[in-house]
DNA sequence: ACTGGTACTCACCGATTGGTGACAGACCGG
DNA sequence: CCGGTCTGTCACCAATCGGTGAGTACCAGT
């Protein structure tokens, strides 16, 4: 639900853009898409809808129809753009670090993790959705995401191989998991299972222990 | 003698109205609070609502206003219900093993906490609400459960001690969020991160995982 | 300058939502 | 027997939802 600043600022940018709206398909195009983000990272997946989408692109819903298909082609659209979300968000270069053990590579991916998650709303919004509904399209759209986390660990990997006896793809699996309800907890509510996560200090904490859980396995 | 409108009437009554509601209050609330655990457990917060509860109570939705104050008390109910969740789930005695160490104590509290999740598809719902929402309802509904699942840990942990310079609030808060996370997950979309979680073999390399890195960080 | 097609808006649809006021019938104490 | 309270039902409200058909404004090619 729209609260009322939300509004406001919506009928303020609406007064504040008298301007007629060009006839540019692309760019109609872009700006649909745009305001789809924007909305979807602001306000979550509870209030995404044509009405709201069309209402913030300052557009009419028709639109969306016809240059999307409707809800889900705008939702597949999100999706590609998202494709390449590991690759804008987590480098490829070491750092300047050496990494030499698996160990090493888990921990580095796994903190560049924790930290682009924490600042991009839209891939949290994106995980929570995926968490709570079961649709098509929503599984199309983090299937993208889990897999370039993947494709990115085998390339980095190169030769590194993880200790004998462990189970990477489960243990990883759990590590991601927690990265992802950590990050989505602390964003929804300030703290997740006690621990409160507000400053930069309760977040030097987590990275931390989050240190100390992939070095306990990986060495 | 009986007109034919009061016998078809009458007829009517009687074959779509088979049973009577019954004129008690209690049954009616125990009725509501049912259909709304049901509910939620089964089609999620997304269409959780005073018309969806009110229709598979078969009841009025006004009685909800009456006897709850709407949703949010609706709500308050079904979170004190889930008061006592950790202690009906979760069970106090060792299980005819010997926790000598802090890290025994953790890996039963873990796995223990990891099969009480998949078991309970409302406490699913709940906490993939928690993280897709701000309101103060669906903070008060989790906050319970993670302080039930700290005294848990203090009741149970006796003169267990953690390892020194271990951060257990912090790793704690990771293991309980990669658990939830896992649990989510895997009831939405049947993986997480890429690993498959449908059947049991699947779980129990899950559970292996969880194993490691919890004796990683606690031994 | 006409014309065909593109970009866009508008009005309307049925369904559903949260919410409220009015009313009917059962029960109980006086 | 009567009046009041409690339980439950119903009708209605404004708002919003997703979706569609029809019409308008504009621009480009000839």
């Amino acid at each position: 639900m729209l609260n009322e600043t939300a509004v406001a600022a919506l009928e303020q940018t609406n007064a504040a853009e008298p301007e007629k709206r060009i006839r540019d398909r692309s760019a109609t195009e872009r700006a649909i898409l745009k305001a789809a983000k924007n909305l979807l990272a602001e306000e979550g997946f509870q209030n995404f809808g044509i009405n709201a989408v069309a209402r913030r692109a300052g557009c009419d819903k028709q639109l969306i129809y016809r240059y999307y298909g409707g809800l889900d082609g705008l939702v597949d659209a999100i999706g590609t753009d998202l494709g390449n979300w590991v690759k804008d968000r987590i480098p490829e270069d070491t750092g300047g670090m050496f990494l030499l053990t698996y160990g090493d590579l888990m921990e580095r991916l796994s903190l560049l993790f924790l930290q682009a998650l924490r600042d991009d709303p839209l891939m949290r919004r994106i995980v929570a959705w995926e968490v709570s509904e079961n649709t098509e399209q929503v599984k199309r759209l983090s299937e993208a995401r889990s897999k370039a986390l993947g494709q990115w660990l085998d390339r980095m990997r190169g030769s590194l191989t993880p200790p004998k006896g462990v189970d990477t793809a489960a243990v990883n699996a759990l590590i991601f998991a927690s990265i992802q309800h950590l990050v989505l907890a602390a964003a929804a509510g300030g703290q997740c299972a006690g621990l409160v996560l507000k400053n930069g200090k309760d977040w030097e904490k987590a990275a931390g222990a989050l240190k100390r859980l992939v070095r306990g396995v990986y060495g």
